[in-house]
DNA sequence: GTAAAATAACTGACCAGTCAGTCAGTAAAG
DNA sequence: CTTTACTGACTGACTGGTCAGTTATTTTAC
């Protein structure tokens, strides 16, 4: 394939990345177009030839770029029948990876996004909202921890609520990495973080503590400037 | 005294109050300067008699609308010795009071906005951290919480990192609900969120399920509107 | 007491800069 | 030569910030 067609079929996607990056960054009406254009390496008329409008770069970078990749992680949690702690405990390792992965950064922006965003695009965040957290609550881990209740092996109160701290738990690490962790000179500690969350799901659940054996050993640290 | 002269002395305030919440609101940028004035039911010019700039009114909104709250919760939290549990349940408390008073909805959404708009004012945000969220965790939850692993009273391993997990639970709530709260049909009951919350701190560290008697009994909830 | 003058608080038309979106033109590919 | 992909100067609507002028209140003069 010529240079040429290889290009014009990777202009959607780059241009979908830097406006994504942009728009996390700054927000969306602190974007300018041209910015958007200087990342992806082409003039503003060419972000023109293939996306009608900014609001359209935005809903684009949403729904195209990155609710397949979500579409991956629900995917992962479909099948089998085990104890509920290590079927949850793996449901848990495939949020972290999504959360960590390199190519997953926009996956992990994704909520910090529809958090500023959504008084100025309601509709896309109820579609977020609608499609993606409340089934990933209600469904997924909501639905493993009433199998962990029914056969004994969790015992808890208000599962709905309890499983909704444990993804506010998180999500909210999610949203730190992508706003205020620069600003942090403690630094962040991913893998640390995980473990801690991890523990305290299990705590709540089990009602007891986590097997030292269950954590994970590698670090993965961003460290803050020092003001 | 005249209703001039009064009015004036209540116009910083009012300016402050309308520009707070039009930014946690549509952000920054999104909002006009005419749209604070007719929300504070005063003239363009007359923003500008009492605040300089727009980026003025975001400073002056956190800094002296915002800060002076969150000192008293500090200061709530100083003295005595007591068990360790006790004390905590007591910060927390007041950590909630907080969160839903109404006079403290500016407070309760101060994480929601900095998270937006930290990416365009960076000393702000850099402020925001280091004097209230990274103190919070360190001196006084911390603090509190070794105290408790001291006497024996708890049992955890990497306390630092199980703080910053229960403080996520409780920040992620009250973003949540300046945010994308409003798209979710399944309404949000704060208290039984608040309780969720406390359940799981308390099985992390002491290591048992938290005693029914401990629960917070009056419901406050919000229904989100149905699709 | 009241009229005139002075002052304080406020207004909104205006200006200058910015930026989303357009389109006539360029150049490489075939 | 034609088509395809792209460019960047241009336009017009919008908005942050200004300031000459208006209105309400207080003070002064008599």
């Amino acid at each position: 394939m010529s240079s040429r067609r290889r290009q014009k079929a990777e202009r959607p996607a780059q241009l979908l990345e830097a406006a994504f990056a942009l728009f996390l960054e700054r927000g969306f009406a602190a974007t300018r177009i041209d910015d958007i254009a200087e990342r992806a390496q082409v003039s503003k008329g060419t972000v023109y030839l293939y996306y009608p409008s900014k609001e359209a770069l935005l809903t684009a970078a949403v729904e195209e770029l990155l609710l397949p990749r979500l579409a991956n992680l629900r995917q992962i949690l479909e099948p089998t029948e085990q104890p509920a702690w290590p079927r949850l405990r793996q449901v848990f390792e495939a949020m972290w990876t999504l959360a960590v992965d390199p190519q997953g950064l926009a996956v992990a922006g994704l909520p910090k996004l529809m958090i500023s965003e959504c008084g100025n695009f309601p509709d896309l965040a109820r579609r977020f909202v609608e499609r993606w957290i409340a089934p990933m609550q209600d469904e997924v881990l909501l639905g493993l921890v009433q199998q962990g209740l029914a056969s004994g092996e969790f015992q808890v109160d208000d599962p709905a609520y309890q499983v909704r701290v444990i993804v506010a738990g998180f999500v909210f690490q999610l949203v730190w990495r992508h706003s205020l962790a620069e600003f942090d000179g403690r630094g962040l500690d991913m893998r640390r973080y995980f473990n801690a969350w991890l523990a305290q799901t299990h705590a709540v659940l089990v009602g007891t503590a986590l097997p030292a054996d269950e954590l994970a050993a590698e670090a993965m640290s961003l460290t803050g400037t020092q003001p």
